[in-house]
DNA sequence: CTATATTTTTAGACAAGGGTAAAAATATTT
DNA sequence: AAATATTTTTACCCTTGTCTAAAAATATAG
């Protein structure tokens, strides 16, 4: 039905959206698939044509409730395979990406109904990302960024915003993980920097850490 | 390295050779890959180029090495990922194939290695094929056609030569899967038809049926 | 040993997806 | 309001993999 190209570009137009609230642009979506804007013209037309997204040109384009689905859907599975990947071949967190990018791509939806059997139906990936459901509606929770946290905040680790290899490797260097406690114990105005408690570790991070760790706070 | 398309040549190819004993035919090729002569001798003679398989005019092709193991390869993941489907996800065995021809082109060689040891490195695969190991050896067994059997011969199951759903399913409903049992209680010259017994069932099979059943005997 | 049939290759076209360069539209400065 | 800068689109080209039609090579039959 929809090819591996045209299901990237929905999945990308689907993550822009909710990123930027609105209509996305041409450029936006040609720097987030590392391709020219004049490809993207080409292709957020035939998707236009095919109803899963509205156009005009020179505005932008905002996905239709049947694009939303199928871009939920690819994410969905993405998800579900990282799950797979991490919880029972033993994957760390940080080397998953990849391989699921391919993965998102089966067709069969009787393959993803027994895997999130499988997988025991979960609700987020390891990176502490939701997964959306069968008909594409995501469980949104309260998260906010690190950085935006007060001195003595308490909070739980439920995702992270970057997910490089580089980054995760930090995080468990740091020993944290999707669950992990933190405790803001001071915040220096100047750099943004935090002084944060991890179990019984107390140490200093720089503010690009803190913007790029969701916490949920009580 | 290698393109989607390309792979399934190359596993087309592999197993052409191994049915026909020889060289493989551009026609032959064409027929299994439901495609056109006219496109095989273009991706024959790139593949030639790339040294996967040797190609001269008019006289067929034969894989180098390296093609070989190339194609076993795919062929190793797609028989792992059938095992996968039915031992993990509780697929029936007339239901993997479809999708194991998707999966089989995954890339990632740690995928496959963790994968292969997540099922407890499996030898054969849900229809009996055996699983090309790392190198691209195969454990070729002993096994015949039932219909090469004669009256009386006793033998278990091991594979199957067609692996269509209608084939499989019938299979099912005699209660044959690989590891039955089946002994030859009359063969009928004049049309191949045989009478066998499986567990304390006893009936007819057609030609059609004994020669696609593969049975080792002792 | 020709004549015919079959197989294989070549030549040219097409669709998908992507790239360059230039034109057109929109935004931002002055 | 013009001038300039940026964004977006168009026009055209390229690569992969496919197809049709015709030409060339090989195989088969008389
Ligand atoms: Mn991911
Ligand atoms: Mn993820
Ligand atoms: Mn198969
Ligand atoms: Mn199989």
């Amino acid at each position: 039905m929809f090819s591996l190209a045209e299901e990237n570009y929905l999945k990308a137009i689907y993550h822009l959206e909710h990123e930027n609230q609105g209509e996305v642009s041409t450029n936006a979506i040609a720097e987030r698939m590392d391709t020219k804007p004049s490809s993207v013209t080409d292709m957020v037309q035939k998707l236009a044509e095919k109803e899963v997204l509205s156009y005009k040109k020179y505005k932008g384009t905002l996905l239709t409730p049947t694009g939303r689905k199928i871009a939920a859907n690819v994410i969905r599975k993405h998800r579900l395979w990282e799950v797979f990947l991490v919880e029972k071949l033993n994957f760390h967190w940080d080397e998953v990406h990849e391989i699921a990018e391919q993965l998102e791509h089966i067709q069969s939806d009787e393959l993803i109904v027994r895997l999130d059997k499988f997988l025991g139906s979960p609700d987020f990936d390891p990176h502490g990302d939701p997964i959306p459901d069968k008909h594409g509606n995501v469980k949104r929770t309260e998260k906010k960024l690190l950085s935006e946290c007060e001195k003595n905040q308490r909070g739980v680790c439920v995702g992270v915003k970057e997910s490089s290899g580089e980054f995760l490797q930090y995080l468990d260097k740091r020993k944290i993980s999707i669950g992990t406690k933190i405790k803001v114990l001071g915040k220096e105005f100047f750099d943004g920097s935090m002084i944060i408690q991890v179990g019984s570790d107390q140490f200093f991070i720089s503010q690009k850490i803190a913007e790029n760790l969701y916490v949920q706070t009580n």
